[in-house]
DNA sequence: TTGGAATGTCAACAAGGCTGACTTAAAGTC
DNA sequence: GACTTTAAGTCAGCCTTGTTGACATTCCAA
């Protein structure tokens, strides 16, 4: 592919005779992986009665802890309701805890417990899993062009979260 | 970036040491990318008071015109009980037709009428800009690549619906 | 000190998944 | 011809997870 006539030498120029049969199967290879990306821990949490939105919650926790419920809803882009009941029951269950903030007493801060702590290794090993396999199987190159073309696709200020996350902080 | 140091020459090997950051990294891309992939197509629907089950009712009839319920129940991965809600307003909405079969009366045969393809036409318009542009932002070998990730991702029953409407048929 | 903004909670509703039970019609089988 | 299986559709009811609206608490600035 990097030597097919006429399409190196300058980034992207080829690009502009991308048929709609071929922006179509991307679409569709979207969605048929997404589901395979979700299907491992959805069997995990299904069988502890949660949902994805659990899974969400406690992945953004473990990554950021401490984080107010303000952050962690404009990371998720739900409404606060929405984030509140699933919030509620994982702290009912002894996952996550929520500390009253010290200096601004209306922020609420977040954070796993031991046992938050192991659901989330759970879910991410079965995802890093699925994760892993996929790289291999496509290469090491193949995993530079998947990272260009997903963090392309992202809405600019949803980026800004995921990148907020791998700069230093 | 095709040239750092000691990731180029033979394929995949190099992946053999993926840190678990790598691959959280991976996994908040499908995330976020995936927020990013229906979020256009999104705003349409919810104009018109309808979802992304509706949206991926009437892309699978865009692209197997005459399909069976059956069949669709198998590709999306629903219920029939669940599929049927969203149908039956496709239906009643004039935007698919079901014709019962010809040698087999038991099933019946979507396709989507004038109204239905010109839906699907100003969805799949919205998600192919968003395709194309991220494409073109990450130029095409970073297509390849990302194709190729996607295809390992899938689940290798999944795979056969999506690599089947690419074979000839 | 008081009014507005920010933060989080409670209640109720809708979409869209799910299971289970059932009907109808057609096809296949003994 | 009677019985079974299959395809599709329907009704009822449940769950998760999104939504809006109303409200309490807390902070801060005029």
């Amino acid at each position: 592919m990097a030597d097919l006539p006429g399409t190196q030498g300058h980034t992207g120029e080829s690009l502009l005779f991308l048929t709609d049969e071929q922006l179509r199967q991307g679409i569709e290879a979207m969605f048929f992986a997404y589901r395979g990306f979700t299907a491992d821990p959805d069997r995990i949490l299904s069988e502890m009665h949660y949902g994805r939105a659990h899974h969400r919650a406690v992945h953004f926790i473990h990554i950021v802890p401490g984080t107010t419920v303000n952050n962690l809803l404009s990371i998720l882009g739900v409404t606060k309701q929405s984030l509140n009941r699933v919030l509620r029951t994982l702290i009912d269950d002894g996952l996550v805890e929520s500390r009253i903030g010290r200096t601004d007493k209306r922020e609420r801060h977040l954070f796993l417990t031991p046992d938050g702590r192991d659901l989330e290794h759970r879910l991410s090993d079965a995802q890093r899993a699925r994760m892993r396999a996929a790289y291999r199987q496509a290469g090491p190159e193949a995993v530079v062009g998947f990272r260009k073309v997903l963090e392309a696709m992202m809405d600019p200020d949803l980026q800004r979260h995921y990148s907020g996350l791998r700069e230093p902080r």
